[in-house]
RNA sequence: GGCCCUAUCGUCUAAUGGUUAGGACGGAAGCUUCUCAAGCUUCAAAUCCGGGUUCGAUUCCCGGUAGGGCCA
């Protein structure tokens, strides 16, 4: 394969979404597999819906996944500008040559007329295409309605001819352009639509594989069509089958976030998913499902995408997660998970972060889990006094053990309150009251307030003694008031 | 409405013209000194339908059906 140069191409009318994201990624790792260059332009045509803090985030969430690119609007590149707003002389430049070749025309045809004739003939079960009537206008003609104002569009000379092309991932695709009819390149000289622009900056940047999502599969003739009118090179393209919703329409908002950047303040970590999407449409043909970016890079390949729509499961992304938290080392979890207690307002050290990061990291799924299962170390919620009471016990053994319990932690010096020194009293106790049950249930709820929790000893060290016995004695008060 | 794409457990997917159709997530059960989590073991769970081609089709072909996409 020669030099290999992608792009990803967002328009920024709306958040980063999980689709964008996965064809970003397709992009990354085909280009890094064939060290070529991967570019961000961002497609902002559409002035009144695209809008500054939709790049924003595009940019922080591509940025927060790892997915940096070679060219892109903030960092330039050998084909800037990479904003299509920035770009209108070359569109002009090119409307104007399909223009003077006679290859394009003005079409003033009304949006009432249009949209009629698209009634007309849908009814009649026939192609809702553009019926042609401003195709040839005699100059005269234009020139007139041009001077009297007259609202217009660019309209592109479809040749009624078929449009083959040979997708990397579906094979050898046809198309009649007679059933796409004329359509519009430019709202004016300078303001181009979507499939016209897409074509030209491919071609001025030197773009030359395409990946994109299947929903531009019926794009791709256009754009064809428009290459070789402008005596472009035919690129390569790929189409990306989509990522579903629950139901396997659209992804909609309650399938998921609306920004991956959601997915990070979820306490999703990048690597998860970027693991997560690759295998969304693809798989490396093993039973391997672990990748890094890097991975991936290697493993990758075109011909092992998927060609059907794939749907988005939460619980597949969280368990792939859940993996990534266990695999962390216990610093990098600890500066990930800090932030949520400092904003509940909780006072730690490092120390002790560590110590409960430890425990509950094969806990949590997402790192902001790590808030709710965790606050009990800090401040003890309140709690029904029932649930001190074992299943298979009474309230009397419950507090017999509590007592023999606090009694005994009472006794071991503060230096010394750990779970090598603490085990032993809790064996003697657990003999003593005839089962493990009797002594870890109630001793653990007293000291986490709530019905699961990690053990007790565990707990204890990391309370210390103080705070230990104080959270026994309030169970023991609980006790005595039912 | 037209055109296009797609079809394996609930979900993501593997496989091959001949397999007990494999794995993962989720679910169920069990084991692991109380609970949770993790780990381990086990179980349930799929080739859309109908025709061909073939000794044999989940796989190849055709037609349906369903879903999705684009055309505004």
């Amino acid at each position: 394969m020669g030099v290999v140069r992608t792009r990803i191409a967002p328009s920024p009318t709306g958040f980063l979404h999980i689709g964008t994201a996965r064809t970003a990624l397709f992009n990354y790792i085909f280009t890094k597999k064939y060290q070529g260059q991967f570019v961000l332009r961002i497609e902002d045509t559409d002035i009144e819906r695209s809008d500054e803090k939709f790049e924003m985030d595009i940019i922080e969430g591509l940025k927060w996944l790892g997915l940096n690119w070679d060219e892109g609007p903030e960092i330039g590149g050998d084909y800037a500008p990479y904003r299509q707003s920035e770009r209108n002389y070359t569109y002009a430049k090119y409307t104007q040559k399909l223009l003077d070749e006679n290859k394009a025309y003005y079409c003033f045809c009304s949006q009432e007329e249009l949209e009629a004739q698209r009634a007309d003939l849908i009814s009649e079960g026939l192609a809702p295409i553009y019926s042609g009537k401003c195709r040839n206008l005699s100059k005269e003609e234009i020139a007139e309605k041009l001077n009297g104002n007259n609202k217009y569009i660019i309209r592109f000379k479809m040749p009624g001819k078929k449009i083959f092309f040979d997708d990397m991932i579906r094979g050898n695709l046809e198309f009649d352009t007679e059933l796409v009819g004329d359509f519009a390149i430019a709202k004016n000289i300078g303001i181009p639509l979507y499939n016209f622009a897409v074509v030209v900056d491919d071609f001025e940047m030197k773009i030359t594989h395409i990946i994109r999502g299947e929903d531009h599969i019926s794009n791709t003739p256009k754009q064809i069509a428009l290459c070789e009118a402008l005596d472009f090179p035919i690129l390569q393209y790929a189409h990306l089958p989509l990522i579903l919703g629950h139901d396997r329409s659209k992804m909609s908002k309650r399938d998921g976030a609306t920004s991956i950047i959601e997915y990070k303040k979820q306490g999703f970590l990048p690597e998860a998913m970027i693991n997560f999407m690759a295998l969304l449409g693809w798989n490396p043909g093993t039973n391997k499902e672990i990748f890094s970016i890097k991975e991936l890079e290697k493993e990758f390949s075109m011909e092992r995408i998927q060609k059907s729509g794939a749907i988005f499961n939460i619980q597949k992304l969280e368990s792939i997660n859940a993996h990534y938290i266990k695999k962390m080392t216990l610093e990098k979890l600890a500066d990930l998970c800090a932030p949520y207690f400092k904003k509940a307002g909780y006072k730690t050290n490092d120390e002790k972060l560590k110590k409960i990061i430890k425990l509950e990291q094969e806990r949590i799924k997402k790192i902001s889990d790590i808030l709710e299962i965790a606050k009990f170390f800090f401040e003890p919620s309140d709690y029904l006094a029932e649930i001190l009471i074992w299943k298979k016990s009474n309230k009397e053994k419950a507090l017999a053990t509590l007592k023999d319990v606090l009694k005994n932690f009472e006794s071991v010096a503060d230096n010394n309150f750990n779970i090598q020194n603490l085990k032993p009293i809790l064996d003697i106790l657990t003999e003593k009251h005839n089962g493990a049950g009797e002594v870890f249930w109630p001793l653990r709820v007293a000291l986490s307030s709530q019905e699961s929790s990690p053990p007790p000893l565990e707990i204890a060290e990391i309370l210390d003694k103080k705070e230990t016995l104080k959270r026994i004695k309030i169970a023991i008060d609980k006790l005595m008031q039912i």
